[in-house]
DNA sequence: TAGATTGTTAATCGATTAACAATC
DNA sequence: TAGATTGTTAATCGATTAACAATC
């Protein structure tokens, strides 16, 4: 327990934290019968060792019963509050392109808590038309409104030409945590949590493979 | 030379592929005045160490020149042949939602050698309409339009309910390369390539990282 | 040539896995 | 209690980094 601790002062490695919404989801996708899961069933359910997940829960506590496995239930509700799903966020969403829209509109978000409450662009066009219920602000009162409403996180799906400027404002405005769609790897001062989503690269991964296909295989 | 032979048998390991198009976005962004670049400086833009860029880029050959550097030109026309950019792909995109929308409208791929063919949903109300220049097709013609014309790479942007059904469809129709955006750990045959984006993931990373923030900086 | 920077080896670091005592 | 499975340690594996001979 003290050395788990101490693991944990030293910061979860990333490998861990990426996996954390893969147990999540495949917990809630369990029917509500099925009570109780043992590391080896999760761990063939996912294509994973059991050790690997015994592991990566032991960084945040004991939530399992020996000689028993884990109940699905608790289980669920422990990565719940250990992914900071038990509280809502609020979020503005920078750029009211195809991609901004989809996010706009996708409804899985909200039903996390994660809640947007305003949509900016540039495009005069765009300004003061409907998006998912709101009406799309200019983003010259971007500032005036993060001052007026802090929020949790900002989405940024604005071209890569305007994503660094959209990045230093919302900084400078006090965003804390930015989710990036942009293909630019964006520069925020080192207090500002940073995720990127790069589409691009994704394809690239995906061409690579295709190219460098002859006898690996993937698992 | 004889090693690096062997270590590439041995297959790229994840991270080098991850970084790859990392290495060719940034080549991609710099000025055309600026004809060389040494790993150090690659190193200090992309926030990694030098030996990593040269150990990652050994993988695939000898690129540098001794006391000069890398030239970018040609170093970037290698990363795209290692990435498979020197072709092209034809893709069918499947779930005309918002997200399937977005992906359809967005001109970079295309840009890249990615055409998207065909496009198909299952709602009556969406068939036969028109998105980024192609009418949508109905699902039923899945397999019917795959046998007449090969595609390279399908992109999954359907609901989770419909997803595995999709795949395995494509699958037995014999796509070989897959890039699932629906919120489920698709099961395939291990000889089709898979990539994910699961976007709930990375906002449960971020909400994490919100969460567990006390003390802990991202660089 | 002297200076610079590569490509590659060896050393280090960190993450995964196997094994097992603890225990329900 | 006997059987099962956890949580954790130690062993293994793989990836990153430091160092340096090769060489332009």
């Amino acid at each position: 327990m003290t050395i788990r601790k101490q693991r944990r002062k030293e910061g979860i490695p990333r490998g861990v934290i990426s996996r954390l919404p893969k147990y999540y989801r495949y917990l809630s996708g369990l029917s509500q019968a099925q009570e109780k899961i043992s590391s080896a069933e999760l761990g063939k359910a996912l294509n994973m060792t059991a050790a690997q997940i015994r592991s990566d829960l032991s960084y945040f506590g004991s939530f399992g019963l020996h000689g028993y496995g884990y109940r699905v239930d608790e289980l669920k509700n422990h990565i719940s509050a250990i992914l900071g799903l038990d509280r809502e966020y609020s979020l503005v969403l920078i750029g009211a392109g195809n991609l901004g829209r989809a996010i706009a509109s996708y409804p899985n978000f909200r039903k996390r808590g994660f809640i947007i409450k305003a949509i900016f662009d540039a495009d005069p066009e765009v300004i003061g038309t409907e998006l998912a219920g709101l009406t799309i602000r200019s983003i010259d009162t971007l500032e005036d409104y993060l001052q007026a409403n802090p929020c949790d996180i900002a989405v940024i799906t604005t071209p890569k030409e305007a994503s660094q400027a959209v990045c230093d404002r919302i900084c400078r405005a006090g965003i804390k945590a930015i989710w990036n769609f942009s293909p630019l790897d964006l520069r925020v001062p080192n207090d500002v949590i940073l995720e990127h989503t790069h589409l691009t690269d994704s394809l690239l991964q995906l061409s690579f493979q295709i190219t460098n296909n002859e006898t690996e295989k993937s698992s």
